[in-house]
DNA sequence: AAGACGAAAGTGGTTGA
DNA sequence: TCAACAACTTTCGTCTT
């Protein structure tokens, strides 16, 4: 067997939590959610000196757009190698790192901050890291295409962010990604399909379907009562009535109908909260679920067993 | 007393002239 | 740029359990 992180990688407290269901592990002291995917990423030879380091290492760093050059930057003439020229050539070298800092200084020093802010937001929210760097990779698009001038960075971050998670199909809705930045939920919005267009990302429409297991592990419902939402909401697809309504509206209502269904009742208010609608989109999606796909019978006919 | 229901008015965003 | 529009929210009174 190989071993596992003991540390946490941003605060260095060696305080963390493992996660089992989900694969992760948690750092008591920061809140970062460190991923552990239960695969071994450990090599499997053993260094004892330098030589034998520098003949069995395979690899390089491994390469994220979580670190603001990936982890690949290049400093011309860091090494020293620079000081073995003639002078006439040392001051080219000189010139040319002047250069590389000017050039690069001013959209580091944003991405490290911003970087910074990803990740905290994300590890808030409790993202996989595919989310992050995805997240990060859409961030480092934007800077250099000059996206984030007269915006916020923070707002830009939370965008990406949200696209993040959408391309991923693990939703947030705009409310958390809200409350977990700081941002105003509009601001995120619009940063957000700004960024999209300018970037050219495509993104499905959320699917309903995506939001049920958060919502019903919100509300502590059996896993019946959730794949019950689930067929319904695929049913309420073939009727059509998932076009144009708020996603997270369509699976509160299957939810609260699912409920209903199996005996683990809800109320309205209850699912309004975890889903972020109000109760009157519930009660209109609920009712439309309820013409469309003549769940009434299966709801008296659970009513009638119960009495 | 709490929950469910529905009408009416208001909000923010999209669309089409 | 403006108005029409759909989806959703807020608010509030009424009915049901």
């Amino acid at each position: 067997m190989g071993r596992y992180i003991k540390k946490c990688p941003e605060c260095g407290s060696i305080n963390l939590v493992l996660n089992k269901d989900r694969g992760e592990m948690i750092c008591r002291d920061c809140g970062l959610v460190i991923e552990e995917q239960m695969v071994d990423f450990g090599q499997e030879w053993r260094e004892f000196d330098q030589e034998q380091s520098d003949k069995r290492r395979r690899t390089g760093a491994p390469m994220t757009y979580t670190k603001f050059d990936r982890g690949l930057g290049t400093d011309i003439g860091a090494k020293g190698d620079v000081y073995q020229l003639q002078s006439k050539e040392r001051n080219k070298y000189f010139k040319l790192r002047k250069w590389q800092h000017r050039v690069s200084t001013a959209i580091e020093r944003n991405l490290k901050l911003a970087l910074a802010e990803l990740k905290r937001v994300s590890s808030y929210l409790k993202l996989p890291g595919s989310v992050e760097e995805e997240a990060a990779r859409v961030y480092t698009m934007a800077v250099q295409r000059g996206l984030v001038r007269g915006r916020s960075m923070e707002s830009v971050v939370a965008g990406a962010l949200y696209a993040a998670c959408r391309r991923h199909e693990v939703p947030r809705t705009l409310d958390e990604l809200s409350e977990a930045s700081g941002i105003d939920k509009k601001e995120i919005g619009r940063t957000y399909r700004f960024i999209t267009r300018e970037l050219g990302i495509r993104i499905l429409p959320s699917n309903p379907v995506d939001y049920i297991p958060r919502f019903s592990s919100a509300l502590k419902l059996n896993a019946e009562t959730q794949s019950k939402a689930v067929t319904i909401l695929e049913k309420a697809q073939k009727a059509e009535l998932t076009s144009g309504r708020g996603p997270t509206g369509i699976a509160a209502a299957a939810l609260y109908v699912a409920t209903l269904i199996n005996n683990e009742k809800r109320t309205q208010r209850e699912v309004a909260d975890v889903a972020g609608v109000t109760e009157v989109t519930i009660r209109n999606r609920y009712k439309e679920l309820l013409r469309e796909l003549n769940l009434k019978d299966e709801i008296k006919k659970k009513m009638e067993i119960v009495s």
